[in-house]
DNA sequence: CACAGCAGTGAAACCGGTTTCAATTAATTA
DNA sequence: TAATTAATTGAAACCGGTTTCACTGCTGTG
């Protein structure tokens, strides 16, 4: 016994939909399925989201309504009614920095193939901006936050703990320790220190990142760590303070130069600045590696392909933004899970070799 | 005269919301304002939106209780009722490219402070997986489309075109010149190679892009143009395909120098390729640019730092992504406008001179 | 002075889903 | 076989806005 279950007004306002507008393609709603599968919109939902049991000669019906008639949920109603969105508010501390940017594009790959989609937001290296940036986010409804460098205030983020799940990538917080992900920037700057020191070389100059920076200050403090740990001595003047781009790097070396220090091994705070040292070194005609070595950090593409390529510590920047995509899906669905361990790797190119004479 | 205009169900759903969770701070809405200011639901929206003129007085008792209230319109009951997002998704050719991820930088910039956020996909370089991405902005109702690169095929675009105001950025498609930017990438080329044979370059070779990009096509026939302008005759083998990458550069030098191609100046379809080149000349002990002249394409950030600097083809990658959110919003608004010209320039650096004795 | 026209306004329908609640039916237990 | 319990299911409320429609005063016109 077949049952044409249609709401007097709803008839209506379709008809008046087609009459009005008949080249646009209606919209086929829950109710069209509920129709065409002769079942209600509540259990049209349930088969939808799964929610209760539904028998399989009906279950069976609507997947067929669903697929012939191309069915497909509106986002807003759901939204409305459900409270999700399904989208994830992705904050970048800025857009256009390669290793930013690598991340971001690990979080995309990491929630392609889940219902979920990410949504970007630049906070243009500046924490009033991220936090507007978050404002912005919240009031579009993400279901999760993921922040990627150290792009908010810690009373920010004190706030967004009690009110949205939230995973920071490349950085550190305490209190965070279940949803943070970042690498050893200490032990990687140490290695990479290292690196140098068993290469016997023993004036090893340091160009920081933006002082306020975490990631710069562990790299600096790695560097340190490294020297004193062999037993050199640090020299102050040898440390220079950058701003994580190509033209710190020239100035570092410019002020080396110029202030007479001498130095056969430079580490850079990342990749950039590696290359602007690079070139101030280049324009004094002192050879790399032959004169001097340098290190860099990141290992961004074109790492690889500098005169001569540059050694460097390998950041798995993809990695992460997979790993912070999967965790946070596990923060939503509530299901347990442990925070994976990101490792380092240091790459050994050809900007560093032994010391020559001095 | 005060009335207290309460609905019964309402009054009751909210007390029950608040005692079941009293911590959460109650949503504010626009029911919420009308009791408030004394006014009802209808006028209340009419004020949100400007669409129907409204008393003074009531105007600024709703705005009053909007500000007191610290009221924020939930998307998704707009989104529902308007059928408005207030969203535009933006397709990338890939994320992760200096070119196309600056596009998208503009993109941000040129939407904010606008009611409208941008929704990120990428397309990974494949047109297929640009259409699916494109099919999830779409239902995900995105109000508007920018796609950056020629990510997707023209049947889709087709479609594109009569169903959801796009803009295209980055190439040129015939139709499509009231929403369409680019540079015009062949003129460009042919300015670069220009600029090598008036240093007196003779025997120039080029590494294209991927064979089936648009830019690529175009670049390489500039460079065709400008040999054949300067009556200089093109040599097949002087030219080799190559992926838009560093490698491509190595493996384009190569092989020409490995097939005992003589060239002393070298135009590549991209900085990345540029590089790439450049790594090339170095192992073999040939000098850049005394040796052999290059340019690049784009001017990446990192080419101010290579040894040594690049000369390369400026693209206003950030104001065509601005561009782009402008042409877009109009397109929204039904406004008239024009599509911006959009200038490259030759930026010499040091990676070219005057050619030397063969 | 009668009537048309317009600014201003509230009630209620509507957008398209989810979820609660009660009812129906089938299966299980005593 | 009667009573109880579990599995399904539909009706209706609800999410929070927008928009249509009808109605109230006022103003302008003849």
């Amino acid at each position: 016994m077949l049952r044409a279950i249609v709401k007097p007004h709803e008839a209506l306002s379709r008809l008046r939909q087609n009459l009005l507008d008949p080249l646009v393609k209606k919209n086929v709603t829950i109710s069209d399925i509920a129709t065409q599968a002769n079942v209600s919109k509540s259990t049209v939902s349930r088969v939808l989201n799964d929610t209760t049991p539904v028998h399989e000669d009906k279950r069976k019906a609507v997947l067929a309504a669903m697929k012939k008639m191309n069915f497909e949920p509106n986002v807003f109603a759901r939204g409305l009614a459900s409270g999700q969105s399904y989208t994830i508010g992705v904050v970048t501390q800025n857009f256009g920095s390669p290793i930013y940017d690598a991340i971001s594009q690990g979080v995309v790959t990491g929630l392609a193939d889940t219902t979920y989609s990410p949504i970007f937001a630049d906070g243009q290296w500046q924490p009033d901006i991220g936090e507007a940036v978050v404002q912005t986010l919240i009031g579009r409804k993400v279901d999760g936050l993921i922040v990627i460098g150290s792009s908010l205030e810690s009373s920010v983020l004190d706030r967004l703990k009690k009110t949205i799940p939230t995973v920071l990538v490349g950085w550190e917080v305490e209190g965070w320790e279940k949803q943070c992900l970042f690498i050893d920037n200490e032990q990687a700057a140490r290695n990479a220190t290292q690196h140098l020191i068993e290469l016997g070389h023993t004036q090893i100059a340091h160009i920081t990142g933006i002082a306020t920076h975490q990631d710069s200050m562990r790299r600096l403090w790695g560097y340190r760590r490294a020297l004193t740990a062999a037993g050199i001595e640090i020299d102050e003047d040898l440390i220079f303070e950058g701003r994580f781009d190509g033209n710190s790097g020239v100035l570092g070396v410019e002020s080396f130069l110029m202030r007479g220090k001498r130095f056969t091994a430079l580490f850079a705070s990342n990749d950039a600045t590696a290359f602007g040292a690079r070139l101030a070194l280049y324009r004094r005609g002192i050879r790399v590696p032959e004169d001097v070595s340098i290190v860099g950090f990141d290992n961004q593409s074109e790492a690889a392909f500098t005169t001569p390529p540059l050694t460097t510590v390998r950041q798995p920047a993809q990695e992460m933004g997979i790993a912070a995509a999967e965790v946070l899906l596990n923060l939503l669905h509530k299901k347990e899970f442990t925070v994976p361990k990101l490792e380092t790797e240091l790459v050994i190119r050809e900007s560093t070799r032994l010391r020559g004479n001095p």
